[in-house]
DNA sequence: AATAGTTGTAACCTTTATTGTTACAACCAT
DNA sequence: ATGGTTGTAACAATAAAGGTTACAACTATT
């Protein structure tokens, strides 16, 4: 099991938005061509960052612009945004109440799993949009 | 994106295993009527727990048992005995080395994503079977 | 030696998610 | 009015998850 490839495709997508919003007018087609993947599928993913209020799109004359500042965006934001999942665990639905485990095997198990996805969920809170930009600057 | 639930269903297996080892046989059929799931699948997840050192599996005569102590058994163990991916996340395969960031996308968000696995990793290590199991036992 | 309960595995099936594609109505600056 | 866009529907292909039946191979017990 992996994380949809939607998670570093929004990253790739704010990115370059971040990074060319001033220059040129970065459209679902501009972007597919920095991708390399379906203009229809970035189209998807902006939706979802527009409904997440992170970006704006202009209709009709077409172009995508930063919707807030790149230094209030987070990895958790654009995560949250395309992986609409409550919970990461699938937890097997119908252990047996007549067993020992299986009776009790929730109540030990959910704070466990919302442990670990907080621990994930709080390293990604802390990677903001505009640090991804610079250390892309630097690297240039 | 959710992972799979053979990760609970792995973790319930071994939560019988460790509790019922010594008073009972604990065969997949067993483990099936605990935790409501299709012997055949009890099997294959028995089969990648035993391929990793966690259990053994009498054959012939049937039942399983933990082979090393639950003390050294961890969640994270467990995860990577079912979830056999590398990485978390799957990232876009082709962004295009033309583009600024295109071409450096991956040195800058490839480090990201070990940070963030790391995490969730280390949360992981820190819980271990017999630690689950004592609160099970309370749980009764 | 035959039996009976197991395990390991193959061979299917269904369902769902991901990813890709074409097509087209609706939109709007020029 | 035009032309470049967006939003979305409608497909299709692939893969993974989860389930099921079937059966050969194994071994303690009788």
């Amino acid at each position: 099991m992996q994380f949809s490839s939607r998670f570093t495709i929004a990253t790739h997508i704010l990115l370059c938005i971040a990074m060319f919003e001033k220059e040129t007018k970065v459209t679902s087609n501009f972007l597919s061509g920095s991708i390399n993947v379906n203009p229809v599928i970035i189209r998807n993913i902006l939706g979802s960052l527009s409904s997440a209020g992170m970006v704006g799109i202009k209709q009709g004359i077409g172009g995508a612009y930063l919707a807030k500042p790149a230094e209030e965006i987070t990895l958790l934001d654009i995560f949250k945004a395309v992986e609409k999942e409550e919970s990461l665990f699938h937890f097997h639905e119908n252990p047996n109440p007549e067993c020992p485990i299986g009776r009790t095997i929730h109540s030990v198990m959910d704070g466990k799993i919302e442990t670990i996805q907080s621990a994930m969920e709080n390293e990604m809170k802390d990677i903001t949009l505009s640090r991804l930009l610079e250390e892309a600057k630097e690297k240039m």
